[in-house]
RNA sequence: GGAGAGGUCGCAUAGUGGUCUAGUGCGGAUGUCUUGAAAACAUCUGUGGGUGCAAGCCUACCGCGAGUUCGAAUCUCGCCCUCUCCGCCA
């Protein structure tokens, strides 16, 4: 839940961060219930301390006057207890539609328009032919088949076959095993979790629950990326100081509706309703997590160095974070066939924002204090997939693998399957 | 899916309408004793909220939610989860 505290203590403050993220808030109304909701619940504990006291005073059988003002007792008890759980179900409902506010380095912008280039890494590939991009390449190679699964299972699918999945389970394996050496514990989550998890990580405000493919027979949502159900693992848990930073690299399936995205990146399996990632998510102490953040950044960073694919990093603004996001970065690979840089990888700090709608702390001493949450992609299947193929294609349509690779794939080149 | 058993303060257990301000053991913390350690002994040891400079005091919480009652961990109803057996099944 957001720390109404803060509320008190910086009212424009909260006003004008969420201004900035564009959620539209009313923290006037929000302190004047939150008031209202305070005094209401002075009344309600002091009359339960009067029910009490009167209750011991009952030795055996009570007299009639007794059950008659102990009745009366309750009526007024339940009459105001009715209102102070409305009022307080009323502040609830406009807490939780108050964003993440953004750190104070992050931009304040409007929209992708304002995010900034940070830093460019590799060179740009030159070709002396026409490189073509990945739906082109996947589809001559016959490893990558949209018809089929348009006939099965409508648009935005995709059949990946032969080579480009040997190519998907070789970059699961490279990163597993460079993370697992950092430190990470490896995890294969569920990719179905409760409404109240969903709502406790803060994606289904201000438009997410469009976004996801639920099972309404079930109450179920199918997870957009294993942050969803990598993070609620800790839910109303306390961990040790000790046993922090945990970090957690997760191999799941991704479902996204991509709704509001019609008409956006419809060629090929650059944006699909399903695809497979590998996820890192770290808890850390408070303080830590800016630090963690340059940390995740720097490992997204070596990985595609690896791969030697040229990337820029970009820094969001205000406009471009999302409901739970302090502070975002992506990495963006050149894709030759758009000859153009792409979203491949994010990661953000969520802070404590996440923590304490799902209530997960670390022990400190004598002192409780919410966890600090961030996430980040390692490799999204389909986009890297796709980065590979165009960076890596050859004139007579073959790929080669990048050198880091081919241990895992066992071979140095995807050519012809047909 | 069917039948049965069960969910109590980190763990294990006690508690079947008021004496529960939830007992006991283990674990943990601190102290005494000791050269040190162990043992022993003593005290403390759940979470949220309110109030207070603080010590404290008050309040809610015994899987979750509703109900019965002057009064609910305890009774009733619904839901969730776990275990055992049966059925089905990759």
């Amino acid at each position: 839940m957001f720390d109404i505290k803060l509320i008190r203590d910086n009212p424009e403050q909260i006003q004008k961060s969420a201004k900035d993220k564009r959620i539209d808030i009313d923290v006037k109304k929000i302190l004047e219930i939150d008031k209202k909701e305070s005094e209401l619940q002075k009344k309600v504990q002091s009359l339960q301390e009067k029910r009490n006291a009167f209750n011991k005073e009952i030795k055996g059988k009570p007299s009639a006057e007794q059950i008659e003002k102990g009745k009366k007792i309750r009526e007024e008890l339940v009459a105001l207890g009715t209102e102070f759980n409305k009022t307080k179900e009323e502040l609830n409902v406009l807490l939780l539609q108050i964003p993440n506010p953004a750190k104070p380095d992050v931009k304040a912008g409007k929209d992708e328009s304002e995010n900034d280039v940070i830093r460019k890494w590799g060179e740009i590939p030159r070709f002396s032919f026409k490189p073509k991009d990945h739906l082109g390449l996947g589809e001559a190679l016959g490893i990558i088949n949209i018809e089929k699964a348009a006939k099965v299972s409508g648009t935005r699918f995709a059949y990946r076959m032969g080579d480009m999945v040997l190519l998907e389970l070789a970059l699961v394996q490279y990163s597993m095993d460079f993370l697992v050496k950092e430190g990470f514990i490896p995890v294969i989550p569920p990719v179905l979790v409760k409404r109240e998890v969903m709502q406790g990580l803060g994606y289904m405000e201000n438009g997410g629950e469009e976004d996801m493919f639920q099972l309404k027979e079930d109450g179920l949502f199918l997870v957009g990326t294993a942050e969803h159900s990598l993070v609620p693992m800790h839910k109303d848990e306390i961990l040790d100081i000790k046993d922090l930073p945990r970090r957690y690299v997760g191999y799941s399936t991704s479902f996204r509706r991509e709704a509001g995205s019609y008409g956006k990146d419809t060629r090929g399996i650059f944006r699909n309703h399903q695809f497979n990632k590998v996820e890192m998510v770290s808890f850390v102490a408070a303080g830590e997590d800016d630090h963690e953040n340059d940390y995740l950044l720097g490992l997204e960073e070596k990985m595609f160095q690896e791969l030697e694919i040229p990337y820029q990093v970009i820094k969001m603004c205000t406009g471009d974070l999302g409901f739970p996001a302090a502070r975002k970065y992506d990495i963006e690979a050149w894709m030759p066939g758009q000859e153009k840089y792409r979203e491949v990888t994010s990661v953000s700090t969520v802070t404590d924002f996440q923590s304490r709608r799902l209530n997960m702390k670390y022990q400190d001493g004598s002192e409780k204090k919410y966890l600090q949450v961030l996430n980040g992609t390692a490799f999204a299947m389909s986009r890297t997939p796709i980065a590979i193929l165009e960076n890596y294609q050859q004139e007579d349509g073959s790929i080669v693998i990048p050198e880091i690779l081919r241990k895992y794939m066992n071979k140095e080149k995807i050519s012809n399957m047909k």
